[in-house]
DNA sequence: ATGCATGAGTT
DNA sequence: ACTCATGCATA
């Protein structure tokens, strides 16, 4: 929870002092008027990737999305300072039977994800597996989970809330992988052979110049109004859904357990600053 | 492991 | 138009 107490704090500070390194900051003027959208040292050779997709939605697409029923029971304020967290109040709740956060705790769920990792490697399962895994547990609406959440779980990617939820259904596979491996089992999986004629949807790619842009107007406003992000789209030339979306996934990551701004070190207990 | 995106549910 | 959980595609 330090760590999380202090990134949080390191990211307030970042942003609130920062711009002494980002000069494009001075035509933010994120209080209203926007004259000043004025032209910044732009990379002459960047690659707009933007229009590359074409038409790479197929209604399948939206139709295969089956969605596992949504087992987020997220109410609210899941931001470190709930009440339960005053000794007292947790003293009752104990005293009271309730388990307080004994299962919300961040350094409960941070020590389970990694004994949940360890553990599953040493089943020799890969994270997708896991996923798929889930849906034969039949649990209450509880389906199957990609290889992208599991590891995100795993690395504590997720959202305090996210991580919350899913515990219990990955604890509950870890028991249960752990008590047949007992009895030693495998199988083949199954070939996975892709329907026939989908176009496969292109990923667009926002360049380093562009990003670095986005990120310092995130800095100085993370909620830009649509207005706003019409004229940064323009200005860097993506599209306007791209910087929309942009923007919506940063928020989103900052919500994360661990902001994973350094894709150097990964995943080790010791000194894990998330920047 | 992570970037860009979708879709259901909210505000 | 946003938040949240989640995933395909890709580095």
């Amino acid at each position: 929870m330090l760590r999380i107490l202090m990134a949080h704090t390191h990211r307030i500070w970042s942003r609130k002092y920062m711009h002494h390194s980002m000069d494009q900051l001075d035509m933010l003027d994120p209080t209203g008027s926007m004259t000043t959208l004025a032209p910044i040292s732009e990379s002459p050779l960047t690659p707009t990737h933007q229009h590359l997709h074409g038409s790479y939605h197929s209604m399948n697409h939206m139709m295969s999305h089956h969605h596992p029923g949504t087992l987020s029971g997220h109410t609210g304020g899941h931001h470190g300072h709930s009440a339960v967290h005053h000794p007292v109040i947790t003293a009752a709740v104990a005293a009271a039977g309730l388990h307080p956060d004994t299962d919300t705790d961040p350094r409960e769920l941070e020590a389970f994800a990694e004994r949940f990792k360890q553990r599953r490697i040493k089943l020799g399962v890969t994270q997708a597996d896991v996923g798929k895994a889930l849906a034969n547990l039949k649990l209450p609406g509880v389906g199957a989970l990609s290889q992208s959440t599991i590891c995100r779980f795993e690395s504590l990617t997720l959202s305090h809330n996210n991580m919350i939820a899913l515990k219990p259904i990955l604890q509950a596979w870890l028991e249960e992988a752990e008590a047949q491996a007992k009895n030693k089992r495998r199988d083949p999986d199954a070939p996975s052979v892709l329907p026939a004629g989908e176009k496969k949807r292109k990923r667009t790619s926002i360049a380093a110049p562009e990003k670095r842009s986005l990120e310092a107007y995130f800095a100085v406003q993370p909620r830009p109004s649509g207005e706003k992000i019409a004229a940064i789209a323009e200005k860097l030339d993506l599209k306007k859904n791209v910087v929309r979306v942009w923007f919506c996934n940063q928020r989103q990551k900052q919500k994360r357990i661990v902001s994973s701004v350094t894709p150097s070190m990964t995943g080790h207990g010791s000194a894990g600053f998330g920047y």
